[in-house]
DNA sequence: TTGTCAACCGAAATCGCTTTCGTTTGCGTT
DNA sequence: AACGCAAACGAAAGCGATTTCGGTTGACAA
C-alpha cells in the first residue's frame, strides 16, 4: 500500500525544500506562481491531504467547533438538530474544519466540559440551540471567552452571536396567507408568555391584523402550553366564543394537532370549517387527517449559515454582537389551510 | 490568565524530566509508584490535560471516530438518532476520544469522503445506522481496511461488526405480552419483505404464535408499506376477515397510527375493541388518542455499546464478525394494550 | 565592474507529546 | 573488591506541519 503523502515526499519529488511546498500550498506571495502551479499539480496527483495534527499543533489552532447536544431528551428538537448538524458538517468540511460532538448529562457537566474547552485549546468554538429564555450559559462562556453562537435567542443575548427564526416575520406572512385565502376571523393559539418567541409570534399576528384592518375580537389570542391537550382546551375556548375563528395560526404542531383534535370532537373539519396552521413542520404532521399545514425552517441553510459565521467569529475576532442573523422559515402547505367555507358557500 | 500548563511545566515544577512525566502518566512500568504518585497530583492541581492534537501526532493514532449522517432526509431515525449519537460521544470522550459528525450530501461524496478517511488518518472508525438490505458501502470499508461498526444488519454483515435490535425476540416478546393480557386472536401487520427487519419481526410473532399454541387464520399476516395509508388498508383487511383479531402488532408506529384510523373509521375504540402495538416509540405516538403502546430503544446505551465496541475493534485489531451483538428493546406500554373486551365483558 | 533590490527558495527552530536507548544508583553476590 | 542486575530516570530523536530569517540568484542601474 502506498504510504501517506506528506510535505517531505512532494518536496523530493520536485527537488525543493518541505517549507517551500508548505508555503506553495498555502499560497505565501514569496513563491512563484510557477512553483506553485507545480506543488499543487503534484500535490492533487499524490492526492495529498495534511496531516490535521501536526497542522495544528503547529498552528496552534484546532480548526474544530463543537456542537452541544441537549441533555434534556424531552420532546421537539428531533429531526431540526439532525438538520442542523448536517448543515454544520458539510459547511465546516469545506474548510477542513471538523465539527465535533458533545453530549454532557447534566448542566454540571456541561459546565465541566466549558472549563475545560476554555482550558485545553482541542476546540474553538460552540454551537448550540435550545436557548433557555435566560440562559446562564451565555454568561459563563463570555467569562470564559469561549466563542460561540446559538441557534435562537434568549433574553440576554443582546451582546452574544446567534442566527434565529424571525418569529414575528413568519407569523405576519401566516397570517397574511390565510387573509389571502379569505379568511377574516383569524385566531392565534400562542405558546406560554414565558417564552420568547411566543411573544415574538404573538406580535407578528397582531401586526398583520392590524395591517390587513381585521378586528380581533376578545379572546381571539389564546395563551397555550406547549402540549397536545392544551390545544384542545384552547381551541374549545375559541369555539366556544359567539364568533368563532375560521381560521387559526398555533404556535407549534403539537399545539395544532390538539387543535385540530377538539375541532373534530365537535364534529367539525380541520382545514375545511376551519384552517389550522402550525410551527415546526413535524413528521407527525403528515399522518393526521388531513396533514397539518405547518411552517419549516430550513435547517441545513440555518447550519452552514452558522458554521460560516462561527469560523468568521473565530477567525476574525470579531465582536459577537456583530453576528445575528434572522432567517426566514416557510409555509408547507399540506391539507389544512384552505378558504374559508363561507367563500366555498358564496361560490356554489 | 494562567498558561495551558504543559508536560514540561510539569516537569520543572517536580525536578524531573519530560519523558518520566509523560512516562508517569501512562502508567509505565519503569517508574516507581512514588513519582507516579506525585506527578498525578501535581498535573490534577495544575489541570493539566495533554494536548491531543501533539499526542495524536506523536502516536500516529486519531482517537477519533466518525458518525456518518444519512444524506436522505426522509423519515424515520429522528430522535433515535440523536439519542445514539448522544451515547456514543459520551462514552467516547470518557477515553479521550473524539466523535465527528460527516455529512455527505450523495452517496458519491460518502464514497469520497471514505477514500479520503483510508488516506490520511483523520480519523480512525465509522459508526452508521440505516444500513441498506444489501449495502455497498461494507464492501467499499473493507476493501479500505476502514474499521466501522453499523447500527443495524444486512445481508452482507456476517463477516462485519455491527450492533442491532433482536427484532425476533422483541416481536415473540410483543407477541407474549398480548397473550398475557388474554389475547387470542393476535395477528401482525409486517414491513415489506425486502426489508431485513420485516422478516425478523413476522418470525418473532409465527415463534410466539406457535409456542403458546395459537392458530394463526389465514391472513393474519399482512404485508404493509411502511406509512400511513398502507396500515389502514392492511387494518381493514384484518377487520373485513370472519374472524378478526383482537390484537394487532405492528412493524412500525406510523403504521399502527394508520392501523388506530382504520379501527376509528369502523367506530371502533383502538386500545379497547382491538389492541394496537407499534414499533419505534415515536412522538407521535403521545399525541394519538389513545396514547400508542409502542417498542422503544435505548439509544444511549447502545450509542455507549457501540462506542465501546469501536474503540476495541481499533486497538486491539480484533475481527470484525467477532464484534456484533443483538440488543433488546422494551415495550412502551401507553393506552393501546389492554385485556380484550371480551375478557371484560365475562369479568362484570 | 560593482552594487542594489527584488524575487525565490532553503535551513532550522517550533508546536507538545512519545518513546527508544542509554546512564546512573543501589544492592545483593561471590 | 569487583561484578551483575534491577530499578528509576534523562537525553534526544522523532511525528508532520508552519514560519522566521537568511541566503542565492539575476536583472538592472550607476
Amino acid at each position: 500500500m502506498k504510504p501517506v503523502p506528506k510535505l517531505q515526499m512532494i518536496a523530493q519529488r520536485l527537488n525543493l525544500s518541505e517549507s517551500t511546498i508548505s508555503r506553495a500550498l498555502n499560497d505565501y506571495s514569496d513563491i512563484s506562481k510557477d512553483t506553485k502551479k507545480l506543488v499543487w499539480s503534484v500535490a492533487n496527483e499524490m492526492g495529498y491531504q495534511p496531516n490535521i495534527y501536526a497542522r495544528r499543533l503547529a498552528l496552534g489552532k484546532s480548526e474544530t467547533i463543537a456542537y452541544l447536544l441537549p441533555f434534556d431528551d424531552n420532546e421537539s428538537g428531533g429531526p431540526f438538530i439532525n438538520e442542523l448538524i448536517a448543515g454544520i458538517s458539510a459547511e465546516l468540511s469545506k474548510s477542513g474544519w471538523d465539527l465535533n460532538i458533545l453530549s454532557p448529562s447534566s448542566a454540571e457537566e456541561e459546565i465541566e466540559m466549558f472549563k475545560k474547552i476554555s482550558h485545553n485549546g482541542h476546540i474553538s468554538g460552540l454551537v448550540f440551540s435550545r436557548t433557555l429564555v435566560n440562559d446562564p450559559r451565555l454568561e459563563i462562556l463570555n467569562n470564559l471567552k469561549i466563542p460561540f453562537i446559538t441557534h435562537g435567542r434568549s433574553h440576554s443575548s443582546e451582546r452574544t452571536a446567534w442566527i434565529d427564526v424571525d418569529n414575528e416575520a413568519v407569523f405576519f406572512e401566516v397570517t397574511k396567507h390565510l387573509y389571502n385565502l379569505g379568511h377574516r376571523l383569524i385566531a392565534h393559539i400562542g405558546g406560554p408568555m414565558r417564552f420568547n418567541f411566543s411573544n415574538q409570534r404573538l406580535e407578528g399576528w397582531k401586526k398583520a391584523m392590524d395591517h390587513f384592518g381585521l378586528q380581533v375580537p376578545i379572546n381571539y389570542h389564546q395563551v397555550s402550553e406547549l402540549s397536545f391537550e392544551s390545544g384542545i382546551h384552547s381551541m374549545n375556548s375559541l369555539l366556544a366564543l359567539k364568533r368563532p375563528p375560521t381560521a387559526v395560526c398555533c404556535v407549534s404542531d403539537v399545539v395544532a394537532i390538539g387543535a385540530m383534535n377538539s375541532l373534530r370532537k365537535q364534529n367539525l373539519t380541520p382545514g375545511i370549517d376551519v384552517s389550522v396552521i402550525g410551527y415546526d413542520g413535524l413528521e407527525i404532521g403528515k399522518y393526521v387527517e388531513p396533514p397539518l399545514t405547518s411552517i419549516i425552517q430550513p435547517g441545513k441553510e440555518a447550519g452552514n449559515l452558522i458554521a460560516k459565521k462561527i469560523m468568521q467569529l473565530i477567525e476574525t475576532g470579531q465582536e459577537p454582537k456583530e453576528i445575528q442573523e434572522l432567517l426566514d422559515a416557510t409555509i408547507l402547505r399540506r391539507g389544512t389551510d384552505n378558504p374559508p367555507l363561507a367563500d366555498k358557500q358564496k361560490n356554489e
